[in-house]
DNA sequence: ATAAATATCCCCTGAACAGGTGAGAAGTAA
DNA sequence: TTACTTCTCACCTGTTCAGGGGATATTTAT
């Protein structure tokens, strides 16, 4: 009675099909929707209310990461359990920025792919041991993470965010930006505003704690 | 012929001789090694040079962490796959800094620890998901690593770098130390030579960068 | 088309800072 | 004892910064 419900985002048609198939046909879960695109993307998820959604990274349209962003935002307490194909690191990466909980390869074996839904499901983090290499690499170089557009920093701000966390003057970032120092300060001083700090120690402490650089 | 050469470190002899039976009775596996602590760890690692480790977190003497740190300090080639039980995030958090690749559960099935070591020794990092899912957490929240006594600070430097990174001024800093401005600025002077920068700004960056607050 | 956001620039003032020198007191190590 | 480190303090100088004004042009959203 209490299956695990699960909906696919998939744009390979058969694919698409036989994982179903095989959620469908498995006790304890059943897949309440499996799609080709993430067009409908809240819409979907709003009607079929899956515990665990099985996101394909790499899609036309909205790929699976920028969906993850979206899905994370509006339903926090779905798990996210990625399909990633060996090679692309970048993508794992930012779909753990996004939130997604278990990363697996594509070519997984079915029976593993159930247990890793059952495993996300109960609050797991299931991964296929090549990504977590490649997570434990990127923890171990202290890669950073979650940058959530943070405080609404517009482009000019953030570049000159990044200079003051270099640590250089506002003269010099006048020169590298090609403005005054008098318009330097200005965006500093509503840098200062939108972080909330009152100087630049603070706001470079913010910026990198807050992963924002 | 090219079997994985495994040495296990264990102090439940029971789970000890059952691992060792386990590894030797299955094909492409080969115990090279299998002890009840880690007292002649050096020694012992020289004589079996194994592929992989099988390392209990938890031990007598010598605990796995420690064992891991020198372990990888020798034999940087050589995989570490960490048995944990539940609960200790904290070793399992302490292990990874010290750079074991796999993290699995005691309780896990003997096929699976087979599977495991498999993996860990073609490159991949295999983890409990509960594991794995302590590891994203601590990820995400950007918990530090790798901290390296850096710069050879002194106490009171370090104390006041951390003023610094918390934005505060000169003036404050000397009220909560109880000196002078004066000494404030020579302490961070000296600061500033010791991390070879020339300002409040570069300094909180190199201190947080270098994970040393 | 009107409002809002963004980027640019200028002025001002007092406070804070960087960098340098010199120097005394206390403790530790050779 | 001598040398070294650490912590403490003061003085000086020019630069940079924080925070407050006010202003204009462009782009974006509604």
């Amino acid at each position: 009675m209490n299956n695990i419900k699960v909906v696919i985002f998939e744009d390979n048609t058969n694919l698409r099909r036989g994982l179903t198939i095989l959620i469908n046909g498995s006790a304890g879960f059943e897949c309440t929707g499996a799609f080709g695109s993430c067009d409908k993307l809240i819409k979907n998820i709003a009607d079929s209310k899956p515990d665990v959604v099985l996101m394909d990274i790499e899609m036309p349209g909205m790929d699976g990461i920028e969906a993850v962003k979206i899905l994370k935002s509006q339903f926090p307490g779905i798990k996210i359990l990625m399909e990633t194909i060996f090679e692309d690191d970048d993508k794992v990466f930012h779909s753990i920025c996004n939130g997604a909980e278990g990363y697996i390869l594509k070519n997984t074996p079915p029976v593993q792919i159930l247990e890793a839904i059952k495993e996300i499901y109960e609050g797991g983090a299931p991964m296929s041991p090549s990504i977590a290499s490649k997570v434990l690499a990127m923890f171990k170089s202290g890669t950073s993470l979650v940058k959530d557009e943070s405080y609404h920093l517009t482009d000019r701000e953030m570049e000159i965010l990044k200079y003051l966390v270099k640590g250089m003057s506002y003269k010099l970032i006048a020169e590298k930006c090609f403005v005054s120092i008098g318009t330097v300060s200005t965006h500093v001083k509503n840098i200062y505003k939108k972080l909330q700090v009152h100087s630049k120690s603070e706001a470079v402490a913010k910026a990198i704690r807050g992963k924002m650089v």
